[in-house]
DNA sequence: AGACAAACCTGTCTGC
DNA sequence: TGCAGACAGGTTTGTC
């Protein structure tokens, strides 16, 4: 589900519970991404008995800090994951995973279907030192993106774009959908070596992805399906996008008469426009 | 380094 | 209506 703009979307949408103490953990039973062992004392010692200070977003990842806690909890909303809160007493839905009962009578929940999502600890002050966290590249809202950073990573890597924008290291956040957007928008053809595109270029394509991520967030993200904020809202940005799930649709540049195309890169879908992108 | 496949898991949609 | 198969916004792991 969540790219960037989804995951700041639901950061944002998190501050209603800002200064909440979190009562209790609750948790399914089930692991979560790649099976592995979910350490619900670990969440515990970071939480339970704590107010929530404060949320930050790494990439795709979210982060919560409690107050007084060493440890922070590490969230990855997957495919199919939501973290949201909910007014009072109400049925816990399906597939629920891990549950913050607020003193204040709200509830924190993390649910995720597919089980591909994250719930996990790390060490405040240390967050870019986490296995999850250490390969990922600069955070184009927190951190931006240096130009001259982007054309040298381009220029070190010998394969396709739409691969190397996909890797989170060397902009963390772009996901399946807007990576075909900003490469509409910058022109460029999803199957180029990235090592063969031009300065002039590799900066045309690093403004079209912050372009693309402002937009989205301005909609309050895309919602194929399962994606909502933290207050249980769709995103718009579905209605806007250009190219992604369009094939056989125009070409959104009116000046263009190509139709979008729709090949399979790395076993991922890829939607772009075979007349304006080179 | 990078290509490629498979793995993790469930829900939903399509076609027969 | 039923069932098999394909596909889905992400990341990791192993092999070549």
């Amino acid at each position: 589900m969540p790219e960037l703009p989804e995951v700041e979307t639901v950061r944002r949408t998190l501050s209603p519970i800002l200064g909440a103490k979190a009562e209790k953990v609750w948790w399914s039973g089930k692991n979560l991404r790649l099976n592995k062992p979910f350490d619900l004392a670990a969440i515990k010692e970071a939480s339970e008995g704590a107010t929530l200070e404060s949320v930050d977003r790494i990439g795709k990842y979210l982060i919560l800090y409690w107050k007084g806690r060493k440890q922070a909890v590490l969230v990855h909303l997957g495919m199919s994951g939501r973290l949201r809160y909910f007014e009072g007493e109400s049925e816990r839905p399906k597939h629920t995973h891990v549950e913050w009962s607020l003193k204040d009578g709200r509830i924190l929940r993390f649910s995720d279907p597919r089980r591909f999502g994250q719930v996990e600890t790390l060490q405040r002050g240390q967050e870019r030192e986490h296995a999850s966290l250490t390969k990922l590249g600069p955070d184009p809202l927190t951190d931006g993106i240096d130009p001259s950073y982007f054309y040298q990573g381009c220029k070190r890597r010998g394969r396709s774009i739409k691969l190397a924008l996909l890797d989170q290291s060397l902009v963390a956040g772009l996901g399946n959908i807007y990576v075909s957007e900003a490469l509409w928008m910058a022109k460029i053809h999803p199957t180029r070596i990235a090592k063969t595109l031009s300065k002039t270029r590799c900066e045309n394509l690093r403004k079209a992805s912050l372009e693309v991520l402002d937009r989205a967030l301005e909609h309050g993200g895309t919602s194929l399906k399962d994606f909502v904020s933290a207050e249980g809202h769709a995103g718009e940005h579905s209605h806007y996008l250009w190219v992604y799930d369009r094939e056989g649709k125009p070409c959104p540049n009116s000046e263009c008469p190509g139709v979008i195309r729709r090949i399979v890169q790395q076993a991922r879908a890829t939607f772009y426009c075979p007349r304006c992108q080179r």
